[in-house]
DNA sequence: ATGAAAGCGCTAACAG
DNA sequence: CTGTTAGCGCTTTCAT
């Protein structure tokens, strides 16, 4: 049998209390005992029983990551920031991957809820339909990373998604594009509609017409992206750049592209969104907007361990925005306009 | 506060012990008795203490994915098998990131072992070095993933390395090649000096030299696949084709070819290994030895799963090998000698 | 079929 | 500074 608390005080010849002291370091133990128990745990191997500890304090040092799936680049990202925070605050992780599946969130949710966790970080893409009311009705805390739930009064980080839709189509601007195509990200997810947002601003911005004709529906998936391109291609004129609601869709553009003997950037410039770690290869070098992943998870995780830490300051609720930067790198090709200046300090700041 | 057992059998006129049995469905509960009590939980929410629970059973319904990084998306994907599995079995995995660090590998088993893991999935890369004593010490169950410690009795499933060279390279040799060369991977991983045995078996059986101008090594990452086939480039002649350990480094090296001037396939043919998602897009169209990454971390959390079920039934170790696959895209070229025939046959596996 | 009671290993007042 | 005593919420004999 495992060691335990009680085998430790015997030999140390102490009481549990007292080895209970040394184990959280209470300030008042004698130095005596607190020599003989350290010692003696190390002759037992002695090893907490985290079950234990955190029946007693209701803290188990544990927190639960939802999303929809480890398997995309992005949200492994995610993952990572907020596994390192987690390890710092010595907390572990629960890996919860829900496809999407509002079912499956929900038996996460339940899941995590009898384990007792201390909180729980959100990832998933929806806007809407996360059903948090169990966890208000626990008092378990929780945070969103990478969204927000209007309604939902609760920690959330995100990036300014309409900042970066503006950066991107307002760089094509520069260039000297004025028929710029967007194809958008899936419908119900405020970053392709803050995307979108801030691609209009840009436009507009710059008095250009805003045409419909120019603006494609997507998915922020690969395939969605090359078919979007191949229907913008068929259907419009005069098209020299395209901005894409991620790197995915932007590949599946590219390919579109070439796969009709154009070129990018020559012929038609592509920006991307998020900068995972492929829009950096030599073979892709794609101009996008890089989100910061990995801390918007060590944000959110830092957040909701701090939240927790104390319990008691009843803080409101934060909203972290974090900016994101464009990535200037081939498929945007050069610039041509007379701000040749302004183009290199783009160009400075991503390397 | 949350309500217990206790409240649960009071409301229901029952005693703790009979909400206990219902909860474990215990077969003989009245009907009764059973539908009171379910009544009861209903009406106060009531969700088992996980923690309580284990307290007492010794079961935590917890398991532990120790690796070296999340954003590797070869691992991700082998976390997304795992994770699935654990679901089924009504299993939580915990996350744990190392890095490839022993020190934080030895933390986390710590951490793990005193959250009372029902068991542990090692994904790490190195073959030796990982310090299971204390596990086996415990009990605690664990499973190798994607590697072995020869002199550690345990499960393991690991794809057969050594097949997927011989693939790779045979492929290579029926298209007409005589000069390959090979980019290996990182010393001191099984994997890497698997798929070079599996290059020099095809070779010799093709009694083709096995010339050591034409292996350079490499780490499985991106740049050092390109800087390999720099050297290469620069230290041999007449290779016509090169087998990468990794579709990283063969990523790097299309890199190298292109940057040169030269064509893949036309110039020089490439194969790599995994099948890293974006090793499908029509960007890259790589040829190259996928693996069952998925099915990796699927098979040992079940081998995983099922020993900590009955722990009693002392079935020996297992070694699952599962088969690895050659997928023929672009850069690899078109067949060239008479055996059109096998080379279709190739082809249609793939699909 | 059901209840009473003793633990599981730890923490947290409360005395001293 | 240290020990005693209750729990934390569940499972598990052992009776009945």
């Amino acid at each position: 049998m495992e060691p335990t608390i009680r085998d430790v005080a015997r030999l140390a010849g102490v009481s549990k209390s007292t080895v209970s002291r040394v184990l959280n370091n209470d300030p008042k133990v004698s130095d005596r005992a607190k020599g003989a128990v350290g010692d003696a745990m190390r002759e037992l191997d002695y090893r907490p029983n985290a079950l234990a500890r955190g029946l007693s304090t209701s803290r188990t040092g544990t927190i639960g990551l939802i999303m929809s799936d480890i398997t995309n680049p992005f949200h492994a990202e995610v993952a990572r920031g907020v596994e390192d925070l987690a390890a710092d605050y010595e907390s572990n992780v629960i890996l919860c991957n829900t496809d999407g599946r509002p079912t499956k969130e929900q038996a996460y949710i339940d899941l995590l809820l009898e384990k007792r966790v201390d909180g729980v970080i959100f990832l998933s893409a929806k806007m809407d339909e996360s059903d948090v009311s169990m966890l208000q009705a626990r008092q378990v805390p929780f945070v969103f990373a990478g969204r927000t739930l209007l309604d939902v009064e609760a920690d959330s980080v995100v990036v300014d998604s309409v900042l970066g839709g503006f950066q991107a189509t307002n760089h094509l601007i520069g260039l000297g594009h004025r028929r710029i195509a967007h194809i958008s990200g899936p419908a119900r997810v405020s970053a392709s509609a803050d995307r979108y947002e801030g691609y209009c601003q840009a436009l507009r911005r710059a008095g250009i017409f805003i045409d419909p004709d120019l603006v494609a529906d997507g998915d922020f998936r690969h395939d969605r992206g090359y078919r979007a391109m191949n229907q913008l291609l068929d259907r419009t004129t005069g098209m020299t750049a395209v901005f894409a609601g991620s790197d995915y869709m932007a590949l599946g553009a590219l390919e579109a592209i070439y796969e009709r003997g154009l070129k990018a950037p020559d012929d038609i410039a592509v920006v991307g969104f998020d900068d995972i770690s492929f829009a950096r290869l030599h073979l892709v070098q794609l101009t996008t907007v890089a989100q910061p992943k990995y801390d918007i998870g060590a944000i959110a995780a830092r957040m909701l361990l701090e939240r927790i830490g104390d319990p008691s300051a009843d803080r409101p609720p934060q909203k972290v925005v974090l900016p994101p930067k464009l990535v200037i790198r081939r498929t945007c090709g050069d610039y041509l306009g007379p701000r040749d200046f302004d183009s290199e300090t783009h160009r400075g700041d991503s390397q």
